[in-house]
RNA sequence: GCGCGAUUAGCUCAGCGGUAGAGCGCCUGCCUUACAAGCAGGAUGUCGCUGGUUCGAAACCGGCAUCGCGCACCA
């Protein structure tokens, strides 16, 4: 080329300012924000909203990835596709961090009031979310943020009392007290998702309990061995505090050290409280003593063993955890000092038998950090198990469809024996439950006993309750006075609703909104596995209400893994081991953090380990994918300077017939990378679409760099250049040539950047503009996907391109061996007996010659093979000679060849073993015998001239 | 206790019936006008152990071991 090529773009990529650049304008042309009505198929996913409690972390680009990958995906392939993004309120975490915050400047949220503190709860809102839904952006998330939601937006508290009130009214929300998860630190019941077990190492304190006096003897049971007199039973406890409310002592009906005394009375220590001896099947005779106290206010096993026998509940507990007046003397302290208080009691009456170590899990709190306690409340719940029976249906019809698929099982035991949903939270940062106390009925205080009524609004509650207590109190001559609950819903109550609420259910009376009618059921949901209960099952049990005929809120659930730190521990806040994914993104682009993240999930499912070094905030794997980016940038920047100024449009499509014509024919690498693609994208196709992401990655990296960088473009070079020398028919024909690979260059190149874009966004937008010339407001993002070139398939060619690279490795082994400077050139000889390889190596001779610096290169039959001297490999069938004899050192040579040979006859014995066994040769399908004879043949091939060459050689 | 997953090259992981692959790291040689964030070449594995199925097993089935996770938990 003699115009001089300024070059066009720096010789490194540097991806701050282009990914900025981009994000910025992709929204400011609103090019992901889709019209309901717009022609195409539609897909849509609304992403898991973060909570508003702090910033980014790994988990979030990490799911951010997957999901912009597959929603950049279908958009290439023509999809009407929304992605939806939001924020959840997360109520129990920010209203535990605003109150820290409070006493931290020395005040407290009762001081300040639940208007007070909700103003500064939105204040924190708008603060955080922001941050968040910036730290969104930048990773380049192809969302529609014009439809963005916030769990607590007033569109969305619509939907959630729309769902109470619909819920209430078929008679699956009902209110009660029961014995709830209770979490002191938070002031709040939580649910049963909201507990985590956890071992601790405690005591088991074994304390007797005297039976009260009268007929000690047992007599009355005349199948019991009889023993000493009792006149006391030992219970053992790890959690002594509770004994102030038991309401009775069981042990088991088939015990025979105790039949005889079930249905006598101790008195309780310290309380002084007879309580009756029970008989129960709950209990295991085999642990501690055989004899469990009973505290049904404060043990679920407890509340239940209580049930059956008709016992009291002692509640001795307040809710901040201290003890109450139930508790007697032991008021006012906090549970766990009247713990030590009371053993020290009971020692003191010489009733503290012994004290074990023991082992044991205790419930705590997620939010609060505390252990939990199981507390006597009064507090709404949803009723699962219609709900969950519906999804259990679904599942059976393959609704929806988990991948990877094991998951169902997951999903679908948390289904079976479900319990009943706590929905009610005592906390102000929420949605207040739509329900209105008639306070008027029970002396203007809220109790168990007070009436409600479940309406839209103030209005509608007042209209209820004027007509089922206005008459009463009219005629009573009272004031009807309505109070609303002042409790809250649960977060994940109204994240249940996320699927169809942020798409504007229930909207307005017989007009359901045009992106329900589009885009709801969803199209897929990307998840981490920890949150299948929390909320994969909320949403399909709430939709299952509510949008039945719809089927689940999604086809398919894709359930991914966690992102682990380097030592594969899960990264926490609170461990302090997490992995800023922001510095990541500074220091090697958002583009290479999402290649490395998604390139990492080959295994669906599994977790990822991102190595990562502390000290220097650098990570081996995120670096070698920003390798990545920077090498398709430089083969964009290699092309830029030999398509001449022209573009893939102006050189048009390489059509082999019309090449042909023109005399400009596709040669062999042509060819070749053309079927590659072809073959590449029907992989890379098929592989997104099922979620294969990670092997879509790894797939399109093996293809751009090991077979577009390192062959085909080292391959047109030469007829990218056209000498200035070259004169008359000669320039013509290269000229031509030079069209020619110009023009499959560029589409290999474009197609590629299309396939990449999914997992490489900014990066490959920059290029395709700079490789197309698009105008600045067209978009990659919204290009179609290539279609494939069946035509160009050439499994056959695919085979014998292999074949010439094998070759060309073998010279350059050669010349490595023989420690032959790049600059010396030496010539080449190929023998082989097979006609079609020679063909193929005289054909590729000038490509050859120029990928190994050979001074020449000849190709000869099989009589010609041991006329010259000096450096000899095989491959294959094929003999390769460097006649260098001079230059070589004999040693490596025969080092070399005592390798070739070594692995050949490996391979020999291996293969005449499988033949020589009578059952392989019968029952193996004749394709893979097949097979192995001609392997045979050719390791055969290969000893032999191995054996020659060495012999040769003294 | 029940269930799930993992165990393959120094590290991180693919492969899931036809006798082992990638990235990183390592060794050797190269600043060859796309790229040293690169190029060329090289070394490295009784595929956790153990039975079985099969002509053939890293892959399928059984058992065991180790690690991890989830669920349920005996006070």
């Amino acid at each position: 080329m003699t115009e001089a090529a300024s070059p066009p773009l720096p010789k490194t990529y540097d991806p701050a300012g282009t990914e900025a650049r981009w994000q910025a304008a992709w929204e400011q042309t609103g090019a992901f924000h889709p019209d309901p009505a717009a022609p195409g198929q539609p897909f849509s996913v609304v992403i898991p909203p973060p909570n508003v409690t702090g910033s980014l972390h790994m988990g979030h680009a990490f799911n951010t990835a997957l999901i912009d990958t597959i929603v950049r995906f279908q958009r290439l392939r023509g999809r009407n596709v929304l992605c939806l993004p939001g924020t959840d309120h997360a109520s129990i975490a920010v209203q535990t961090l605003l109150e820290k915050r409070i006493q931290a400047e020395g005040g407290s949220k009762d001081d300040l009031g639940r208007d007070a503190f909700l103003e500064r709860a939105w204040a924190w809102k708008a603060e955080s979310g922001g941050t968040i839904v910036g730290q969104l952006r930048r990773l380049g998330y192809s969302v529609d943020w014009r439809r963005e939601r916030f769990t607590l937006d007033p569109g969305l508290n619509r939907a959630v009392v729309e769902a109470f009130v619909r819920l209430h009214e078929q008679g699956l929300i009902h209110r009660g007290e029961y014995l709830v998860n209770w979490c002191p630190a938070s002031g709040s019941a939580v649910s049963d998702l909201e507990v985590e077990m956890k071992e601790v190492e405690g005591h088991l304190w074994h304390l007797r309990y005297p039976l009260t006096p009268g007929g000690e003897t047992g007599a009355a049971d005349a199948g019991a061995p009889l023993e000493a007199p009792v006149d006391h039973l030992v219970v053992a406890t790890t959690r002594p505090e509770t004994m102030l409310g038991d309401t009775a002592v069981a042990v088991n009906p088939t015990d025979p050290r105790y039949a005889h005394l079930v249905g006598r009375t101790l008195e309780l220590p310290l309380v002084g409280r007879r309580i009756p001896i029970v008989a129960d099947d709950h209990v295991d005779p085999a642990f501690g003593t055989g004899c469990v106290k009973v505290t049904p206010a404060h043990d679920p096993n407890d509340f239940a063993i209580g049930q059956r026998h008709g016992l009291p509940l002692i509640t001795v507990m307040e809710k901040d955890g201290t003890m109450n007046a139930a508790a007697g003397p032991f008021a006012g302290l906090d549970r766990f000092a009247a713990r030590e208080a009371v053993v020290a009691a009971m020692e003191g009456q010489g009733l503290l038998v012994k004290t074990e170590p023991h082992r044991h899990s205790v419930p705590f709190s997620d939010r609060g950090k505390v252990p939990v306690e199981p507390l006597l409340s009064t507090q709404w719940f949803v009723r699962a198990e219609p709900l969950a029976a519906h999804c259990r249906q679904a599942l059976e019809r393959g609704e929806p469809r988990f991948v990877p698929e094991r998951w169902s099982k997951v999903y679908r035991d948390w289904l079976t024996d479900i319990r009943d949903w706590c929905i009610s939270r005592q906390l102000w940062w929420g949605h207040r439950i739509p329900a209105w106390f008639v306070v008027s009925e029970t002396g203007g205080v809220i109790t168990p006993a007070t009436p409600w009524v479940v309406a839209r609004d103030a209005e509608e509650a007042r209209r209820q309750a004027e007509a089922t207590h206005g008459p009463a109190h009219a005629a009573a001559g009272r004031e009807l006075v309505l109070e609303q609950d002042p409790d809250v819903l649960d977060t994940w109550f109204s994240s249940g609703l996320w699927p169809f609420s942020t798409l504007g259910w229930p909207g307005e009376e017989g007009a359901p909104p045009a992106e329900l009618a589009t885009w709801y059921p969803t199209s897929v949901l990307v998840t981490g596995f920890d949150i299948i209960f929390f909320w994969v099952a909320r949403m399909t049990m709430l939709a299952g209400a509510f949008l039945p005929e719809a089927g689940p809120p999604f086809h398919d659930v894709y359930i991914h893994g966690l992102v682990r730190d380097e030592l594969n521990r899960k990264m926490s806040k609170s461990a302090g081991n997490g992995i800023d994914p922001l510095l990541l993104i500074e220091r090697y682009g958002a583009d290479a953090l999402r290649f490395a993240l998604v390139r990492e999930v080959a295994g669906a499912g599994q977790d990822i380990r991102l190595d990562y070094d502390r000290e220097s905030d650098t990570s081996a794997t995120v670096e070698s994918a920003r390798n990545f980016a920077n090498k398709l940038f430089n083969a964009t920047r290699f092309a830029l300077m030999n398509l001449g100024g022209e573009t893939p449009a102006s050189l048009g499509a390489p059509v082999a017939e019309v090449l042909e014509r023109e005399g400009r024919p596709l040669r062999l690498a042509d060819r070749w990378i053309l079927s590659r693609l072809a073959r590449v994208n029907c992989e890379t196709a098929e592989r997104y679409g099922a979620y294969g992401l990670g092997e879509a990655a790894k797939g399109l990296w093996e293809f751009a760099w090991n077979e577009v960088c390192d062959w085909y473009l080292e391959l047109i070079k030469r007829r990218l250049q056209v000498p200035a020398e070259l004169e008359g028919v000669a320039r013509e024909a290269a000229l031509a040539d030079q069209r020619t690979a110009r023009q499959v260059l560029a589409k290999v190149l474009s197609e590629l950047l299309v396939m990449l874009h999914p997992l490489l966004p900014h990066l490959t937008e920059e290029l395709w503009h700079g490789l197309t010339g698009a105008p600045e407001k067209t978009f990659l993002a919204l290009t179609p996907w290539p279609e494939v070139d069946d035509s160009a398939l050439d499994a056959t060619l695919e085979a014998s391109f292999a074949e010439l690279i094998e070759a060309i490795r073998v010279v350059r082994n050669l010349r490595a061996v023989a420690g032959l400077k790049p600059s010396q050139a030496a010539p080449v000889r190929f023998i082989t007996g097979r006609p079609a390889l020679a063909a193929l190596l005289e054909q590729a001779t000038p490509d050859i010659t120029a990928l190994t610096r050979a001074a020449s290169v000849t190709v000869g039959s099989m009589e010609q093979a041991t006329t010259e001297r000096g450096l000899a490999g095989v491959c294959g069938e094929l003999q390769v000679v460097l006649p260098i004899e001079g230059l070589v050192d004999l040693d490596a040579l025969r080092g070399r060849l005592a390798k070739d040979l070594a692995k050949a006859e490996k391979e020999i014995s291996g293969l005449r073993g499988r033949l020589a066994n009578p059952n392989f040769a019968d029952k193996a399908p004749p394709e893979v015998v097949g097979a192995c004879r001609a392997n045979l043949g050719e390791a055969e091939t290969q000893a032999q001239l191995a054996r020659q060459r060495l012999v040769e050689l003294g």
